[in-house]
DNA sequence: GTTGACACCCAAAACGTTTTCAGTTATAAA
DNA sequence: TTTATAACTGAAAACGTTTTGGGTGTCAAC
């Protein structure tokens, strides 16, 4: 009835504590006939290992951390679910489980990440969704505690952590190109808030798109948004307000684009004809909406797979080959944006 | 530069580990002046316990597991994801964290539960994706380790555990008496693999709806997918084939009614008009498809949270009120079955 | 001047492992 | 026969907490 243990089994072997942990740890100072009656007996008794007493003796978890508000990873934000899955895949592979921590939204997070990685809870942690000048990266650094952070400082300031992270200013370098070369010249961008830190690579991404293509920047095709569809809406029909002779908008991530398409066609364009939309996420909504979205894809769970391998390695105490590693995002070219894609 | 723990706090004070403990720990046998100065000194080396090493002595976590094949919680498979937010967002609220184990597909599930429960790492564990007599419960029972299920027991065999389900026989009834409602009447089923508990109550539904119409249930309009859209392509695509005369297919979950939808489109009908789709689930890519889908909504977020809380009364040793919760899902009108929608 | 009550503090045990170090026996070499 | 070596085993320490079960000292009451 009683939980079984090393001593228990000990005790019903006649073996010390010491020898059975030895045999069922597959030393091999151990005689192989009593690794046999002990391995039995363990078996018989359904001996399962306390993980939390081998943690505190070994100060090791094999458990990494991600620490995230309660308020994303849902079917609004797909972006923390598809990492999970990823990182969850390299972690079953490599044996390790994820410890999942979510904080509420007002609270410090801050104190989350103090809470899991100074109380030795993980072997090292994810870091996701990075601001300027991350202070979480600055906590860990301090430490010197295992951690990769999925994204990067922002544009000009220094990267001197692991990370990897989608080079998105490429991305809507090419957004831009493509749009230009359907014939629209007039390009709104809605960025997501400013102390993201890809923020600023997104617009520089539009700004050299652009320039390529001689065309004039203007400060007032650009605004801000909060990620959510909703605030697509409403920064969409602020920008139509503000400047009627935009044919394309541009949005941060898909959810705001689509957001900009329902505002677009109230207005009654005709996206696709006579306007032009562009997203970045590649979320599943994207290709079932009408008319279906063009994006810029990046591969999430790729992504999460290779910053959790990256973990590992830094936990292991090897040196990860690539440090700072940024993937190209590919291009989805739907109707959008694209006559051609229109009728099927 | 070493970690620092309630022995270099009392060193630092002067105090025993005891009255450190009793210090932080809030107990009242101790000075309110040794406290502040024993808060403060630990404020000042930046004290954070080892949450390893209070687990081993509480012989309490603050942890609740979740166990899931590394392929699911996809964009595939919105369910996961949904549920871990709900569950996220209950922990946060009191103060648990989530441990979310992932193993590989062709590892044995079971492996991963006497691991993770057997070895101490959570105080409870939700299990979710039941199959008929699911073995993860009988294992959990026979432990009397605290659990709840999202799901329940296949038709007709016992419900001896705290659940939450929804009450899909209800939702596909439902769902077959709107398509009747609209004039179909050669309606086809693509159910989920057998041996998931829920496929009894999908096909239950159906024959209830089809029986309240007053129609014959044909057995070679029925047939079994595997939950991803392929399936349901193939599934509908050899249901049409079969059974030349269906005017409607209901698939057990969106993702087959996709591929259904798909699949009587490339046959040349016009969904909405001359054939109905009907779906389960809700997922947000069914909002925006063409035409968009009718479906039957259960709200994943909140039976999350509710599964949670009723984890934790269990855990804390409180009967929970509802130890069996069958939730009534809702049926969402839209497009794919329903004239009235096509033209906004 | 003893007694009780109270406030405050601490040594040691316990949680269940892993590992270090030393001990015991059998066997081979000298 | 002694000695060195190898093969196996075990006692005890350690990981960092919390809790048990006293201690000590002060003060009021008798």
């Amino acid at each position: 009835m009683s939980p079984v243990t090393l001593k228990s089994i000990a005790k019903a072997t006649g073996y010390s504590i010491t020898t059975v942990s030895r045999a069922l740890g597959g030393h091999t100072d151990v005689n192989e006939e009593t690794r046999r009656r002990i391995l039995q007996v363990a078996q018989e008794m359904g001996y399962q290992p306390n993980l939390v007493a081998r943690q505190l003796r070994s100060q090791r978890t094999y458990t990494i951390g991600l620490i995230s508000p309660s308020y994303m990873y849902s079917h609004e934000d797909d972006f923390f679910a598809l990492l999970i899955k990823g990182i969850g895949r390299a972690a079953a592979r490599h044996q390790y489980d994820l410890l999942l921590s979510s904080h509420l939204h007002g609270d410090d997070e801050m104190d989350a990440y103090r809470r899991i990685v100074g109380g030795n809870r993980v072997d090292g942690v994810i870091v996701a969704r990075t601001y300027r000048d991350d202070p979480r990266i600055a906590y860990l650094k301090s430490l010197n505690h295992p951690f990769v952070v999925s994204g990067r400082n922002a544009p000009g300031l220094p990267n001197d952590f692991p990370f990897i992270d989608a080079d998105s200013q490429l991305g809507i370098h090419m957004m831009v190109s493509h749009i230009v070369s359907q014939g629209y010249r007039e390009i709104g961008l809605i960025l997501p808030p400013d102390d993201l830190a890809f923020t600023g690579y997104r617009l520089a991404g539009y700004r050299d798109g652009l320039a390529e293509a001689g065309i004039d920047y203007h400060d007032e095709y650009v605004i801000y948004g909060d990620l959510t569809l909703e605030s697509g809406y409403q920064a969409a029909k602020t920008l139509l307000a503000r400047a009627p002779q935009l044919t394309a908008i541009i949005a941060a991530n898909d959810l705001m684009a689509l957001g900009a398409m329902r505002a677009v066609q109230e207005q009654g364009f005709h996206v696709g004809h006579d306007f032009a939309i562009g997203g970045f996420d590649n979320i599943p909504a994207g290709q079932h909406t009408s008319p279906s979205l063009t994006t810029v894809s990046q591969p999430i769970i790729e992504i999460g797979e290779r910053l959790a391998e990256m973990l590992f390695q830094i936990i292991e105490g090897e040196t990860p080959a690539d440090n700072g590693l940024l993937i190209e995002p590919t291009l989805v070219i739907r109707a959008s944006t694209n006559h051609a894609h229109n009728q099927p």
